[in-house]
DNA sequence: CCCTGATTCGC
DNA sequence: GCGAATCAGG
């Protein structure tokens, strides 16, 4: 495959919404990420986010120094007139979110029937936690059985007898079977439980 | 471990 | 110009 007009545009496109390397290799196809990325800096078109220092000017003019150079054994870094082409580009959050409240008649519904996963009993967690968790709830990919991988959070949402029933799928934690928020409520470290004494 | 982008350098 | 290999972080 090669660079034609339209995949370059595609390219530009995808870069420019900021979409990684990867996902745009795989948009494209037949190519690697590192071969979106080589040429994303052959165009040019490298810094998404250092153009527009729209967010850190005036505050705090620390005299920052960064003279060392790395002692690279093998290659030498020969001075490169580096042309920044700073783009006026204003970098705002797509903040789409209406911070309405939460649904009125939010009800846990406990389904009882398949044994559930940790679930653990609500009164336990931190509000924290749980805050997470009702948040990301609304942005879960809500991915079938099928469509699991090792790397969706399989936290499971809903009653598995119906419609209403989906697991999470956002990236999970390296590691875990749940994403960040997930892990958040599923391994609680059973403390609370202070009914310890024996 | 998985993923990001950044760089280098033979082709 | 191209992109695999490699590097440097998260």
């Amino acid at each position: 495959m090669s660079w034609t007009d339209e995949r370059v545009e595609t390219l530009k496109r995808m870069w420019g919404e900021g979409q990684s390397a990867s996902q745009i290799a795989k948009e494209l196809g037949g190519v690697t990420r590192n071969a979106v990325i080589g040429k994303v800096h052959r165009l040019g078109l490298s810094n998404r986010a250092g153009a527009a220092p729209a967010a850190a000017p005036a505050a705090a003019p620390k005299a920052e120094a960064k003279p060392a150079e790395k002692p690279k054994p093998k290659a030498e870094t020969k001075p490169q007139p580096r042309t920044e082409s700073a783009r006026p580009q204003e970098s705002e959050e797509p903040v789409l979110e209406t911070k309405s409240a939460q649904p009125p008649a939010r009800r846990a519904i406990i389904p009882a029937g398949q044994p559930l996963p940790p679930q653990p009993s609500a009164n336990e967690i931190s509000p924290e936690a749980l805050a997470k968790v009702n948040e990301i709830e609304k942005k879960a990919k809500k991915l079938s059985l099928m469509e699991l991988t090792e790397r969706t959070c399989k936290w499971p949402v809903g009653d598995p007898a119906t419609e209403h029933f989906w697991f999470c799928g956002l990236p999970v934690q390296q590691g875990k079977p749940y994403c960040e928020a997930h892990v958040g409520v599923a391994f609680q470290p059973m403390s609370s439980r202070r009914d310890r004494r024996r």
